[in-house]
DNA sequence: GTCTATACTGAGATAGAC
DNA sequence: GTCTATCTCAGTATAGAC
């Protein structure tokens, strides 16, 4: 794909239009064919003609529904998105006192949905560096995603007592963590992933420790200074950011 | 590319042989005219062909030399952490008494070397969620660079009087943090990138005072989980580890 | 070991007919 | 919305010059 080739894209993006029932089903059809072949042979190895074969139709008409190969990835990580915010709905920690116990059981569930494809997410990450594609992690085209992220995080952390301003920072803090989390997670070699699970484990304990400690007085300097760099970083809902920093 | 056909670059990255003068100066020849179209027309846009063409010669001498458009890249920030070594080795504030100021130099002077080729280090960002890809920026073939990087770090900490503990992780920590600065530079789209500069400044206050505040006992049980967690993640450089988590 | 010349394959993406 | 035909370009292959 050349540069400055992104109008399809963010075409289909934004299109509004309400899909019939029909486009729905083709769409969710050449989705679950891409995924069966993205989970049997790897994200590179899987051919759009493939794809577009294995779901009955032409090339062309996978086209139609995705403009892109990667697009096919970011659909499926909305999917995962909205189970996470299902699971997260019905959370059984979710009335546990401890904002602790809710961080945790929102990390390690979304590890759990994905899980069986850690390698698909590797393609999430494709354009990260690349700020004027729709597709980067904070690209325009998931921004959706991301909002709905957010959310997710800041109903975790729920009515627990903490200053405004930690408040404010801590929903974009955690996605920022999640992010890194996921990272670590591809990489991660171990049986089960257990050592992600275990970076879970303390990653919460020190959030949760920090976040306590956030009114002490003698970290106050420090709690000035890290206030004003997230402020500074456009990491603040007041002025939500489509990239890290547009 | 296909997977699993990286036994090319692999035999590539870790040929030892010694290359001739005339290899050297064909090797750069490439470089410079890929460079050249990268600057103009950005990394996508450009083709192996048009660079082969711009160094006068044929489609199988660039690849003889660089297995890939991204491995040029890699060699490019290569010539740029080589700079960065120099630059570091007469750093004037090396001499400094405050780890601060020295810390605060490493980085902008980093900035400095890639203030007009941001467009590039997307490039370097491709592969990032790829385990097993050499051009990973956690992967084989760009260990020497992360090395090296790893080692400025080292001295820009100097002989700063720190508990062993944190001494030792401090290097991988700056290692990451200037990762994700870059992240962020390459988003940056204030004038001369001055948010980032602020970053920086702001990054570098509070990383200074959190080494400062590493002794007080009120962080001791927060700094115990960090630093087991720390271990966990295989940075500290008893375990010199290949990819994040390998 | 360093390169030229040329042909070829595979696959992402697009155009335009229907 | 869907299909067929086509384009582009990364990357490979090969044979040979020096």
């Amino acid at each position: 794909m050349t540069v400055g080739s992104y109008a399809h894209i963010i075409l289909n993006v934004f299109n509004t239009e309400k899909p019939t029932a029909k486009a729905e089903q083709t769409r969710a059809t050449i989705l679950n064919a891409a995924l069966q072949i993205f989970r049997s042979r790897g994200f590179d190895a899987a051919t759009m003609r493939e794809i577009a074969d294995s779901a009955g139709m032409a090339l062309g008409a996978a086209y139609y529904y995705f403009p892109s190969k990667e697009a096919i990835v970011i659909a499926y990580y909305q999917q995962v998105q909205d189970e996470h915010n299902r699971i997260m709905a019905s959370d059984p920690s979710a009335a546990a006192p401890d904002f602790k116990d809710r961080l945790k059981f929102a990390l390690q569930s979304k590890l759990d949905i994905l899980q069986n494809d850690r390698l698909l997410l590797g393609a999430l990450f494709r354009f990260v560096g690349e700020p004027s594609h729709p597709l980067s992690v904070f690209g325009s085209a998931t921004s959706p995603i991301r909002q709905q992220s957010l959310s997710t995080f800041d109903r975790a952390i729920g009515d627990q007592k903490l200053p405004a301003e930690t408040r404010a920072a801590l929903p974009s803090a955690l996605w920022a963590l999640h992010l890194a989390i996921l990272l670590f997670f591809i990489y991660d070699q171990t049986p089960n992933q257990q050592r992600t699970r275990r970076l879970v484990e303390g990653a919460v304990e020190i959030v949760s420790r920090l976040v306590k400690l956030a009114s002490n007085p003698l970290l106050k300097p420090i709690r000035g200074k890290l206030f004003s760099l997230i402020r500074e970083l456009d990491l603040l809902p007041a002025q939500p950011a489509e990239g890290a920093a547009q």
